[in-house]
DNA sequence: CTCTAATATAAGTTTTTCCTTAAATCATGT
DNA sequence: ACATGATTTAAGGAAAAACTTATATTAGAG
């Protein structure tokens, strides 16, 4: 499943945004959601699932609950692919700019 | 329709790469994503269209042709949703890079 | 004005996606 | 062992997306 097929759906990316600034159990998240959506929490574990394939989230076992997490590989990859269209409306980069630009494309 | 949605198909991801180098007329298009996906040119044709509804592409009429060029505005909204996750794969910024940042992100 | 080339739109079909309800798992406290 | 809480999985249905073929529109050549 393309990155993009994941991202189309208003509720996986919400779930996203959740787990970007940390790690929930599922019930959390299915809390939110329902409350926002108005869907069932089989909803929402099925979301959780498509994540989890797709690669755009990991999960971590804690007695009955599982602990999800971004996994950013994905999302790098749709980084990737709009580095195309970024001299759009990216000011042109200067001699200075363009040297530590390079620095953090090459990370140590 | 969201950026995403738009975004979700292969084909219309592709006629994006295709206008990010320069403009082309309808026909263009369709002969290389006839060649490269197998459909008509009628379907071509309505993926030109979502393009342009949902704001990801302009036209300019030149006699019997439509010229298509990229509008990255979305593509903009795109890149902003994904900066909450760049922090995961970017390294810390120093001093210095901030400033540049900052520069960048506020342009003239 | 008529023919043709370039492109768009209409109508209908198939495939895919997302949701719901119901049932299955699995760990833990009693 | 049993009941309970947390979560996933299964099955089925409704809605949306993306084709196809056929038809309409529009510009320019003759």
């Amino acid at each position: 499943m393309h990155a993009f097929d994941v991202l189309r759906d208003p509720v996986r990316r919400r779930i996203l945004e959740l787990l970007a600034g940390e790690e929930h159990p599922a019930g959390a998240v299915a809390d939110v959601i329902r409350r926002e959506f108005g869907i069932t929490q089989a909803a929402v574990s099925q979301h959780l699932k498509v994540l989890r394939d797709s690669g755009f989230a990991t999960v971590r076992v804690d007695g009955a609950r599982r602990i999800y997490a971004v996994d950013p590989e994905p999302l790098r990859d749709v980084d990737a692919w709009l580095v195309r269209f970024r001299p759009f409306w990216e000011p042109k980069l200067d001699a200075l700019e363009t040297e530590i630009e390079r620095g953090k494309r090459r990370p140590r």
